[in-house]
DNA sequence: CTCTAACTATGTACACCGTACAGTTTGTAT
DNA sequence: ATACAAACTGTACGGTGTACATAGTTAGAG
């Protein structure tokens, strides 16, 4: 019987994966690889050609093995993608961040938007499993510890984190979706803009969505709206806000 | 030449299909489906297998027709899933909302997630493109239109839609994520508690993050932490409360 | 009324995918 | 020395999206 985890759905077993801490029976010839190894020419793929070029075949390619070999380190696509996930986003470096808790956010938040963006094939991932991976953990722990002096609630802290990297990620991905989207129309970035306006006048002929038509007209007409770094501040600083009323809040109470 | 339009990464051609508005030559026989009937057996197909049942030849087996005739309605399966989506989302019936601003966004996030929860697979389709299909643009106007009669910027709107409406997809997804990674251990939704008490568990034995480990271990010991409708709450309450600050900085100004 | 261009539908084919399975090689523990 | 687990190989299967050539059908142009 032997248990016979592994069965790469099992949580247990792609945590053993994540955290590298499987049980290798030491009886046969020790691999020529190892997870790490694939996960990273896995990510180096991705990195040059985006998901779609990573396939099994390709991977174990560039690793100068046969495609079947790469099942004694993952047990499948799905659970490499996940480890990839947490390889590519890598651990935040807050060392030049600030020390209050708003600058300590704000860079936080910032450095999650960058490693995005520079691996926008990370959004592109359907993860599969919440994170729990050792990367994730330590952008946790660098958001975390930077609210821990404050008289927010354990429930505020994660609500807080919660939502600041949802925003991050949604923001993230709705650049990423537009820049690609954009197709060798006009140069730059304005470009959306046009096609949203496309849109708004659609919206407008239709006569179906005023409030549409007229409110976006409006944000969008504004006179160079900031682009996508002004609205990913604009956010940031919409959710820190939030954050600082329920600080005051905690404290009063 | 032709002008050869149609290669389904031109974003007009997607937005006549999305809005069904094909200019149709009427040279040549007329077809026998349309984009309503693929995109509706597409739907039908993801709603009882998920996103992976979805394949070109099963949608054109469920319509009685050969695989590639379908090419002739939908220019890739890129397009079926942007079609899709936004068919799937439907649209909103904010007539039982309540009249205030606060009561009618709460209801519309709700109303977002439940459509959301419904057809978890929306969450699977890799979004090619922004939203600006006619389901979307109709919750886009219930909501503008919500907060037409405050003191908020255009800008503000755009600014709070967005973020709730983010708060809204995450959450969704995150609970989407979990009930799919629960296996079929134990009884009901708490088990993923479970699970992320192993990762907990690890993460304190590493030491090296000890801010998780004790602010998660407090956030999920706290007898019942109420489950996923009570953390999707308390995100709405939090971002309309940012809402309700920008209004009042709005009148003050 | 014919003809022809536009259009729909079919069938075949290609390159690629994830991975099950059987068999071979390799190395260590007994 | 030998048993045996583990790493690795090669082949095969059923699936995918869609390019392409072909045939059939219609409506407008001449």
């Amino acid at each position: 019987m032997a248990a016979e985890r592994g069965s790469g759905r099992d949580p247990a077993y792609l945590m053993d994966l994540l955290w590298r801490t499987q049980p290798s029976g030491s009886r046969g010839p020790r691999g020529s690889l190892s997870v790490d190894r694939v996960v990273a020419a896995a990510v180096e793929i991705a990195d040059t050609e985006g998901i779609a070029g990573v396939s099994m075949r390709r991977v174990a390619e560039r690793l100068g093995v046969t495609t079947m070999s790469l099942y004694n380190y993952v047990p499948s696509k799905d659970d490499l993608l996940d480890l990839m996930f947490d390889m590519a986003a890598g651990e935040p470096d807050p060392t030049d961040w600030p020390d209050d808790w708003r600058g300590g956010l704000t860079a936080f938040a910032m450095a999650q938007r960058q490693a995005l963006l520079a691996r926008p094939w990370m959004l592109d991932v359907p993860i599969s499993a919440p994170p729990m991976g050792p990367s994730n953990l330590a952008w946790m722990e660098a958001a975390l510890s930077i609210m821990d002096d404050t008289p927010l609630t354990e429930g505020d802290m994660m609500g807080v984190l919660s939502i600041l990297s949802g925003h991050v990620l949604n923001e993230a991905r709705l650049q990423v979706t537009m820049e690609r989207a954009t197709p060798r129309l006009g140069v730059e970035y304005a470009d959306w803009n046009v096609l949203y306006g496309q849109m708004l006048a659609r919206a407008a002929a239709s006569g179906s969505y005023p409030t549409v038509a007229r409110v976006a007209a409006k944000a969008f007409t504004e006179e160079e709206s900031g682009g996508p770094d002004a609205d990913f501040r604009y956010g940031v600083d919409y959710v820190l806000d939030g954050a600082a009323a329920l600080m005051r809040a905690r404290q009063a109470g």
